[in-house]
DNA sequence: GCATATATACGTGCATGTATGTATGTATGT
DNA sequence: ACATACATACATACATGCACGTATATATGC
């Protein structure tokens, strides 16, 4: 039953796709390689074939969520070196957006997040993994503070802000709000409902000429979302 | 070997005890009674007497981090009403910092938090738990939200903020501040570095007039914003 | 023919729950 | 006051199942 090269992929595809499922529906910790190996239609053996245990399979989803982030950030800081006329918190306000819509859009990736920020128990083997999140929302942070004090630089900020405590509170907003999002599926809007806050904050906090303000600013953000993530089959 | 009633009790808190480390230390699936069970120097004749499994010792412990906190709330929103003069948001601020205070200086209290943000999965059988987490959350919201009505009230709120989104911004930041505190221990001030962001956001989403208070921890006087905004007004 | 890609089969350990053993506290009657 | 009966508070022993890793079988592409 050996298959070709590319059918052999699609197994391993198969694999990690039933290891979302199970981790969503069993947590990581409980999830057994047989339960996996079933959900993707396959043998226990073709699982080993591919990982060396069920932490190979969690790194590898682990990896699938966070590479698109970094790149956001990357376009925004060459965008703002490049033409610096443009207000950088506009800037960093349609990043946000976009890196918002890149999670609620993809289901997956909001699949893998769930399962990363309430599927998992971090400790032991597990514990690695916390600290790579923890890198990836202090670099999150570092590209906030530094666009923010662009923007201090060109207005200055609300007494009491700096950018260090901007950044950290726009970060505290940006991910709390999606750990509520998750945990509450389909439930509402993710990009609407965070960035209400962002514009809000971001607005407060930024005492010099501001970008027009966006009319639902002060609406009462609870459209219903059309889109639903993590449904489950089987 | 039959222990008299009073130490049946501390064998009960000695498992409990026991249990904190073992989560901690193993995550709570991976925690075995067994080990519970040495950890608190007993055998599992002993935890199964005083609890029918793992998840009933997981919702006791559960218990114990969650009451203080809706006392506070009560003493807060009786305080507010008793005295109506009081700035609403000020009494907020203390309230909170005493919230906050209670958690850091209990160890018990804050390792549990810690179990329960960290060290577990969230599925199956612990999904109770998280709903529960859930309406805690929503009732402090509630309570942020009545008492910024009551400063929307008084002065008003600075534009883009309602009492809704203010609540769920101030919630926000406080409970990310918490999970950031947890997940890395002993690496800052919970109190003093979360207050500086509760403080700053209170006083920037009010507009209206202002109590002097204590001069509050200002890391960063920023040279273009002091001119114009650094001072108080009042 | 050999490496690859899977399925199957096997052994092992461990966690769980439960059943049972056991000794001591405690209440009750006298 | 003392003895007895019973409930309590554990410890120990046992059976079961399951998850894991590995070893082996198998078949197919290259």
């Amino acid at each position: 039953m050996r298959r070709t090269k590319a059918e052999a992929e699609q197994t391993r595809e198969a694999v990690l796709a039933g290891a979302i499922d199970v981790f969503l529906e069993r947590g990581v910790t409980r999830a057994t390689l047989e339960q996996i190996a079933s959900a993707a239609g396959v043998t226990r053996g073709a699982v080993y074939w591919h990982f060396r245990d069920k932490q190979e399979i969690f790194i590898a989803l682990e990896r699938r969520a966070n590479l698109p982030n970094d790149e956001l950030g990357v376009r925004l800081k060459t965008r703002l070196a490049v033409e610096p006329e443009l207000d950088p918190l506009a800037e960093l306000k349609d990043a946000i957006q976009e890196g918002l819509l890149a999670f609620e859009s993809n289901p997956e990736r909001s699949r893998i997040l769930t399962i990363l920020w309430l599927r998992c128990d971090y400790s032991e083997e597990l514990l690695p993994a916390l600290a790579r999140q923890r890198e990836a929302d202090i670099a999150l942070q570092r590209l906030f503070e530094t666009v923010i004090d662009m923007a201090e630089e060109r207005g200055g900020l609300a007494p009491g802000w700096s950018p260090e405590t901007g950044a950290r509170a726009l970060l505290l907003l940006i991910n709390g709000s999606v750990l509520d999002w998750l945990r509450q599926p389909g439930k509402f809007d993710l990009t609407a409902g965070t960035m209400q806050l962002v514009a809000a904050f971001l607005d407060t906090i930024s005492v010099g000429a501001k970008s027009p303000e966006r009319p639902n600013a002060r609406l009462k953000a609870n459209s219903r979302s059309s889109i639903r993530h993590h449904q489950r089959s089987r």
